[in-house]
DNA sequence: AACGCAGATGTAATCGTTTTCATTGGCAAC
DNA sequence: GTTGCCAATGAAAACGATTACATCTGCGTT
């Protein structure tokens, strides 16, 4: 491979010319600078960003560190950051790490030195601790931070207010026993959804208690096994709210094995709109959580500070919901897939992507 | 930031001995290890990277570069190359590229010299030249290969035998007149899939015409619009064999609304297994690409060449695919996702993972 | 003619490692 | 008491760029 000091003595000029024509960091002849150019393409010349990185001590990476690389969620937060980093000229280092805080301590320690910032997600309050010491000294925007204390740049995702709408709108739909399945104990979106049902009840004046809460871990398996507590509730209820889209597709296939009808027996919202919840029979109605957006703000956010290599400043930020009614609450006839049979949820959009929709990418197997 | 320098100098010993501490590359009294991974620790001191690539020439980094972050399909194989990268201890750089030819060559020229070794997915003819030029030269690794020359490493999908597997159940369950809804001209899977849904009727002694082949490019909405052709065949075929499963969902949903019934009516076979094929109503009969083996296995393919850096010596390798049955192509019962709720299709294995569910990591947004 | 200035280019220090080669010191063999 | 050897360590040369500073050219001004 050509170095900057092969290409200087070809094109018979000294290693700082060659590399004030990349850089366009100083004044160059424009003759010399084309010779140099012809010179570096021809040798198929391109600098070493080890060197580079070394001496400028910027990497024009940015990490992002996941608890795990399955499902949706953070494909799409990927995507989003992906978006971003292509405009801002970054490159993009994915590690997933799991959840423990010392994994994630040595997993940000083999990212140093690749990175200039690094966006996390910390799934517990435990790897937040840990995050939060090397946010003070380092570039790092968090997602997810639940109720941490504000030292550090992070978005949420706003869950409180998302399942006050969806339950506010159950009960408009005239439910009064409304149902929750919640997600793990101490899981920040968890929780904030848990809060949002029960604000939700308290405005409309609804029932609450206890046994309504049906403990879930956010697993498709979890709402399956729900449904049997939920069966044996009296009076029954005629709603029920899920903490996310795989428990309520749990509990969805269950009770159609016991033949309980939804939504005529009961009503049905989740959280998160994945993809399969507008396919589901009946579509199922949910909380919108744009995932892509989240990484692309995470991105925008963090750039700045990545360039500057210096802590982001503490900065919160909150991304917005949006309830999509489909049929499994009862709200509307139209089955959902069937309604929208041309507009796929996931349309790339802007000027990254083509006319193809998601699934038209060359490869047929995505 | 401390340097080995630092250490060195507090440790009382020469930057060598810190370097072999760390490299263990050559003997050091364990004594004097220990003092000098303790004064580390103390300091919090970690090897530069960007100083150690220069001088080793090794990054322990490899690039994956995907025409799109778009869809299921990428983000596992992602997770596969991942799942190794961790074991092997590589870091992970992602990039997507517009399907051109010239921005393929200028991504890997980005990623040049951060990178051991590069997956890339070469969507058409066009960039699979480009990146085959560069691989003589550099360790890589080639998803999807088409009908390449054998010139360099590369994992493919059995295209056709899948297709052929799935057309042969088709035919096997009576049905005598099968069309096929096919994928876009000139793609290499699309073309691998046609193949084997007419070497399937060949083999079941069945009618082909052109007719049978309706033209679609993988998009959901091309197959909603197929199906105003298909209606309109006479005889009208029994069965319909997807070349992938948005497609599928697309023409079902279309065969729907027009009071067609899947599977009475017209059967149904569709191609990738996405996550949603299990959910649907009739749940889809299709035929599973694992994406993240494609992953894990390039990755493995890759790895030792990286190691030394020289190019991958050709090899081909197909990865198989298997014949998913559920309820749309009438072969049974079962509504699908029904029958299994408790066995999410993904559910993390290995020692990669922890217990829970796809679903289940400690966000629920996924 | 001498001066000053500015634009273009070169020289050399620097970034933080790894690694080769040299040096040291201790110990066994003679 | 040499000698030789080996294990442990240090000194210094890379690696390939960026960049502060020095130098060299013209050329306009006085």
């Amino acid at each position: 491979m050509a170095t900057i000091r092969d290409v200087a003595r070809e094109a018979g000029v000294s290693i700082a010319t060659v590399s004030r024509v990349f850089n366009q960091t100083a004044l160059v002849t424009e003759g010399t600078a084309q010779h140099v150019r012809s010179v570096a393409a021809r040798m198929d010349y391109w600098p070493n960003s080890a060197a580079r990185s070394l001496i400028t001590n910027r990497t024009h990476a940015i990490g992002v560190l996941l608890p795990d690389l399955y499902g949706e969620f953070f494909s799409e937060v990927i995507r989003g950051v992906d978006l971003v980093a292509r405009r801002e000229k970054y490159q993009v280092l994915v590690s997933s790490s799991r959840a423990s805080a010392d994994t994630i301590v040595s997993t940000v320690r083999a990212l140093r030195g690749r990175i200039d910032g690094l966006i996390v997600m910390a799934p517990d309050a435990d790897a937040t601790t840990a995050v939060r010491e090397f946010a003070t000294r380092f570039p790092v925007v968090l997602l997810n931070p639940g109720s941490m204390a504000a030292e550090c740049s992070a978005i949420s995702i706003a869950n409180e207010e998302g399942a006050y709408t969806a339950v506010k709108h159950l009960a408009a739909l005239g439910h009064e026993r409304i149902a929750m399945l919640t997600g793990p104990e101490g899981n920040f979106d968890a929780e904030g959804r848990r809060r949002g049902y029960r604000r939700a009840l308290e405005a409309a004046a609804l029932e609450w208690n206890p046994s309504l809460e049906l403990g879930g871990d956010f697993t498709e398996a979890a709402g399956f096994h729900a449904a049997g507590a939920f069966v044996r509730l009296r009076p029954r209820p005629t709603a029920v709210f899920a903490a996310n889209d795989y428990m309520a597709i749990g509990m969805m296939c269950a009770l159609r094995d016991a033949n309980v009808r939804v939504p005529q027996d009961v009503a049905f919202a989740g959280f998160d709109d994945i993809a399969i919840a507008q396919y589901l029979n009946p579509a199922l109605t949910t909380v919108r959580v744009d995932a892509c957006e989240l990484g692309e703000r995470a991105m925008q956010l963090l750039v700045p500070f990545a360039r500057e290599r210096r802590p982001a400043d503490p900065h919160r930020e909150t991304l917005p919901t949006s309830l999509v009614v489909r049929a499994s609450c009862g709200a509307q006839q139209a089955t959902g897939a069937a309604a929208h049979p041309h507009r796929p949820r996931h349309r790339p959009t802007g000027r990254h992507h083509d006319e193809r929709t998601a699934s038209g990418h060359d490869n047929p197997a995505a």
